[in-house]
DNA sequence: CTGCTACTGACACGAGTGTGTCAGTAGCTT
DNA sequence: AAGCTACTGACACACTCGTGTCAGTAGCAG
């Protein structure tokens, strides 16, 4: 059995990444598995030798968009004191705008409200998740003393509610300047 | 012909409204016609002459979700002189957080993903148009020389970003009181 | 060469999909 | 009574879907 998590072997990691850029020029709603492999240049058989049925492979691509997205997170992590939420939000912010990472954002969005409406199957937790993963990322952000107690747990809240709120109005408009601009205004606003 | 706009015919209200129900219950994601005839006790025959095709079906539903949206957007904007945007935001939480609702915001969200990463079809410009409702009544509540010009303008986005990304927090983990303290922080934060 | 493991191709099955066709029936207007 | 319109039922067509089956082949260990 060369199925999942047991030493992914290179085919497949190979196939996964090939079906990670299709889903993120196509999405993941009416993903199927017949046109996946002919544009990965694999047959449909192959895939459910390698993920074992539809429902695995849909896992592994939401397992890889987990990995893309806590790749940036790590990064904020890494710093060797806390930077506190405001520049934290600001460097995040950042890195949401970048045009290039539309595909990935407009992904994560499709996934987490799926996971939402249908809270079984391969979507299983995805929002729930993300959540936590972002709380837990900007909680290492806040120095010591703000950090815990559940007033920290406010401010970090609030600082992902205007970052994935921001995130949705740009996804949907594409108007960068206007957008950013609503998300320096709160910076500024904690900043007194 | 019956189709849409031209005079709506009591049958199809009448079986809008219960397939709205349905996919109240059930998402769109996978919405089929015959399970749904079958649930609101018609046929799937009787469906495509109502609504011509599963894409008018849809066409139609997100019209109704979209209605249902406007109507409490309606209540603030009936109010003689503008509320300001902090005590507005206040209002429109209020909505967002009562558990009553959180079906048709689970619809809300779907649709808006689905819209972003697929801009064509049944669900074109969804995302887009509720961005522009809401920011044209949150518009409606500025008072008169902060309204006009573009630091108006984001400043109702920023309220925006808080309410919807709040939303997708609660949506996924229900824990009301600390989004509710998230959004309340934001409002104390306006008032300066 | 033998065997073993990893991988792949061709094909079929049964279920479910949206939609089209043909024939109705109920209720109203004239 | 006639006729028109709105609506409905039964059924079939042409797909696509995920998945299963059976037979392979390439590469490497012994």
């Amino acid at each position: 059995m060369s199925r999942r998590t047991p030493t992914p072997s290179a085919r497949q990691v190979e196939l996964l990444e090939a079906a990670y850029r299709y889903v993120l020029a196509h999405g993941l709603a009416d993903l199927s598995l017949r046109p996946l492999a002919e544009a990965v240049g694999s047959s449909t058989r192959v895939l459910m030798f390698l993920f074992g049925s539809k429902d695995g492979l849909v896992r592994a691509l939401l397992a890889r968009a987990r990995d893309d997205e806590l790749a940036i997170l790590d990064r904020l992590r890494q710093a060797d004191q806390p930077i506190g939420l405001v520049l934290a939000s600001g460097r995040v912010w950042a890195w949401l705008a970048a045009e290039e990472h539309r595909p990935l954002l407009r992904l994560w969005a499709e996934a987490y409200a799926r996971s939402l409406v249908e809270p079984d199957g391969a979507w299983a937790g995805f929002a729930r998740a993300t959540v936590d993963d972002w709380l837990d990322v900007l909680a290492a952000c806040q120095p010591r003393p703000e950090r815990d107690g559940q007033d920290g747990a406010v401010r970090r809240t609030l600082a992902l509610a205007v970052l994935r709120g921001a995130l949705l109005d740009l996804l949907a408009t594409d108007d960068e300047p206007r957008v950013t601009a609503a998300v320096h205004r709160h910076l500024a606003l904690l900043r007194g």
